[in-house]
Order: structure tokens, then C-alpha cells, then sequence
DNA sequence: TCTACTCGGGTACAGTGTTCGCAGTAATGG
DNA sequence: CCATTACTGCGAACACTGTACCCGAGTAGA
């Protein structure tokens, strides 16, 4: 690999000399997202990954110039998951509702996306194509640039940020390799130890009078409120229109 | 290590009978913080932290059962920054603000912090300090505790995903090990490439128009506005007064 | 003093990302 | 049509990783 100094995106497939390859980027891109989706970001390996694919673990660095472009590749195939259709429909909050709707499922849909991101920019073409649909919406608006891109920036920093929070307790359990039951299990008798300590008393209240963090769907709940907020927030600073 | 099912925190650091351990736990965390900082998460491993403390590696599991308790502990280690002093003021706008740029500085000061704190819900004590310290800073206003755990939650999911955002490109070149020229070097003939197609009129936009991501301070005026908004959200929902 | 327990740590093992070199294959230039 | 060239797949090897095992040495309580 010659030009492993050059971006993923910018790198020529195919060379167009010599047998044809008999695997593609996207190909082991899949196979890749397929185990981290299955069986966590942990258990994802180059030779896993060649074993999935039958082939040997050497041939994947013919396609990629190391695993971080692997994992280049995998985030940004998952981009086009939220960057897809839905245009705007004249409505800003709903498009936004949308998209941040939209983000955050296909977080859930691949949990280890968070661990990735981190130290990782989105520079991938179908995360420019994602930006751009997310700018789109807010064109109407008569923002000037600067503002529509801090709109995008902070919509986005709340929903990867919620998703982190939502997240992070079901990859624990996960990674723990037991289950839930028992993860609470040996979480509990040190958080009543806490709460009885009673330096804590609001996270006291917390644990005992609130309502959200016990119900199903608290998460759920818990981002619609923030959203709205957050577009609440924009909403009273729109600019005065000509 | 009898007991490695249970939670890091809750297990006792000296089990009293032997010889007096050598090294505390305290200790240990701190030298990965320091690797951390210098020299990235990547080049955190259990030998490099043995050879910072001069022991032997496989003395570390007498304190550690996993590696992931040394990283739970890095963890709350910081969360003990952002937990501190400041105290409610009277004015929640304030003191919100307060502790979203004294959060957003802690993970400037380690970077490696975003990598982590995916997949690794914030239950350490100094964590459940800064939550308490959070919600303290809401308690006069009034709102009933489910919102409460809410705006808290907003909050933080806010700051992580925007410093995420922030430190993402920071730690690929970082982890790239060119200098920064370098690998905006390897980067921008993509980018223009893609500008120069035509099919991304308003990052084009961005690009060309924009200030605010040509200037030094571009982070940080983003975090304040996003910032500011989003407070804005929640004071046009404060409780009625009774 | 005796015993039962801890502590430190060398060694070993399974697994990781990645490189090297070689055999085989397909398109290209003469 | 054939030699050359540039590629492909991949077994083997290297330098690393986290961690289990086991040892002699040391100390607290009986």
C-alpha cells in the first residue's frame, strides 16, 4: 500500500493492472459492522473479520491500509443510514425532530458507533452528505452560515452525547459478559450504601421519588424532553426576517 | 482476586492480614492519567504502567482485577475536577454554565476521556458527587425532580458530544503521528474534491463563506452559543411559581 | 513460634495488528 | 503470441497486548 498516507476515501479501489480482487471495500466493511453489531466492538479482529470472509487475514491489507481505516469505513457506512431520504418539509422543528430521530437510532442500531466517533472525525462522504441534508433544513430559516452550522453542531453534540449516556450502561452489561440481572445485582448494595450515607440527598430523591428513571421508555422521554428544549432555545433566537 | 464480580469501588483496597501492599490504587490510576495525557490512550498498556511505577506487571492485578477497573478508575479520578468547589450561586443560569465549561475543560485536559466514557456508565463516587453538585444547582427553581435528573442529563449530553466533536480531529491527528499540517496536507485535496462536485452547495457554503471555523476560537464560540441556547430552552420552560 | 494468609513478580499463553516474501494470475507492450 | 509487469491472496513471523499461574518472601493474629 503505497499511499497508506492518503485518506481512506481518496484511495483508488483498484489498481487496474493485475487479477481482479476478489473482495471489495464495502464487502468487508459489512462483514465488519455485522460482528461489532453481533458481538461488540471487542470482539472485532482482523482475522475475525477474514475468517467471516473465508479468506486469509493478510489479503484485507490489499483493501485497507490498517484497522483504523477499517473503522473509518464502518462509521461512515453507517452515516448513510441517517442521511438518506427525508427531505425538508418546510417545518425546521420537525426536520430537525427527524434527523435527531433518525441519529439516534441508528446509534442504537450499532451501540459501538460511540466508542468510535471518539477521536475520529467525520469526514467520510456519506457524513458530508448527512451534514449537508442536516443544513439543508435549516436553509429556509435565514440564519446566516455561521449560526446553521453551530444549529447542526449542537443538535448533533446532544443526540451523539444522549446516546453516549443511554448507551453506556447496556455496553457495560454487555462487556461484563453477565447479565442484566446480575450486573444490577452487583451494582445495588453499593449505591444503597451511598444513599444511606446521606451526603447525597438529591440523588436520594432521585433514586427514590422519581419516576422516570424507572419507567421503560425513560430514555425515550428523557431525549424528546432535551430535544425539545434544545429547539425550544433556537426557536426563540430566530433571526428577524426582512 | 476473589471478589472481581463486584463493583471496583466497592471492594476493599487492603485485605489486612499480609504484608503492607506497596503501591495504593490512588497511585496506580494516577500514573495512567499521567501516560494517558503524554502520550494517548493507545500507548496506555498494563507493562507501560508497571515500568512508570517500577514494579512488575502482573503486581498490578493485586490491586486491579482488569484492566477496565483501571480505566473505571481513571474515570472517576477525573470526575473529581469537575465535582469541586463552585456552589450554587442563587442564579442557575450561572451555575450551569459554570459546570458545563468546567466539565468541557476537564476533557480538554484529557482527551482520552471521550474514548472511555463510552460503554462505561459514571457510577464512581466522585462521578455521584458531580451529579449531586449538579442537581443541587437546580434545586431552588423549583422544577419537580424527574425534570430535574432531565436538564442535568441535557447537559452533560451536551458537553460530551460537543468536546467529543471537538477533540475528534485533535486525536486523529495525534493518533496519525504526523503534525497537524501534515494531515490537513493529506485531507484538504478531498475535501476540495468533493466541494468541487458540486452536489454539496452549502458545506460549500461553509467552507467558503463561513468565519467562524477559519477562526482560533471557533470551538469555543460554537460551545457558548449551542450553550446558551439550550439554557434558553429551559428558561422559557421554568415551573410557575406557586 | 506457628500458621495462614497476603504481596511481589517472573514466566507463560492466547490473542492482537501488521509486515514480509512468495506463488500465482491477468492485462499490457512488442 | 509471448514476455513482462503489476498486481492478488496468503502462510509465517514479529512485536506487542491482557492476564492466569505459581513461586518464594514476608507479616499479622493465634
Amino acid at each position: 500500500m503505497d499511499d497508506a498516507h492518503t485518506v481512506v476515501w481518496n484511495r483508488p479501489e483498484r489498481a487496474g493492472k493485475g487479477p481482479a480482487p476478489s473482495r471489495t471495500r464495502a464487502e468487508i466493511t459489512a462483514a465488519a459492522i455485522a460482528i461489532a453489531d453481533a458481538e461488540g466492538i471487542d470482539a472485532l479482529s482482523m482475522r475475525r473479520v477474514a475468517k467471516e470472509l473465508g479468506t486469509g487475514t493478510a489479503s484485507l491489507y490489499r483493501y485497507l491500509a490498517s484497522k483504523d481505516d477499517l473503522l473509518d469505513l464502518m462509521l461512515d457506512a453507517v452515516a448513510a443510514e441517517d442521511g438518506g431520504p427525508p427531505a425538508p418539509t418546510g417545518d425546521w422543528r420537525d426536520d430537525l425532530r427527524t434527523l435527531a430521530y433518525r441519529s439516534r437510532a441508528t446509534i442504537h442500531r450499532h451501540p459501538w458507533m460511540t466508542s468510535l466517533a471518539a477521536g475520529r472525525p467525520s469526514l467520510g462522504p456519506n457524513s458530508l452528505d448527512a451534514t449537508e441534508h442536516a443544513l439543508a433544513a435549516l436553509d429556509p430559516l435565514g440564519f446566516d452560515i455561521d449560526i446553521m452550522i453551530t444549529v447542526v453542531d449542537t443538535l448533533h453534540a446532544f443526540v451523539r452525547g444522549y446516546a453516549i449516556g443511554e448507551l453506556a450502561q447496556q455496553e457495560a452489561v454487555r462487556r461484563s459478559g453477565v447479565g442484566n440481572q446480575e450486573w444490577m445485582d452487583a451494582h445495588t448494595p453499593y449505591l444503597d450504601k451511598v444513599v444511606k450515607a446521606g451526603r447525597h440527598p438529591l440523588l436520594a430523591r432521585v433514586i427514590r421519588d422519581a419516576e422516570l428513571p424507572h419507567a421503560a421508555d425513560s430514555a425515550e422521554r428523557g431525549f424528546e424532553l432535551g430535544l425539545e428544549r434544545l429547539l425550544d432555545g433556537w426557536e426563540a433566537n430566530l433571526p428577524v426576517r426582512p
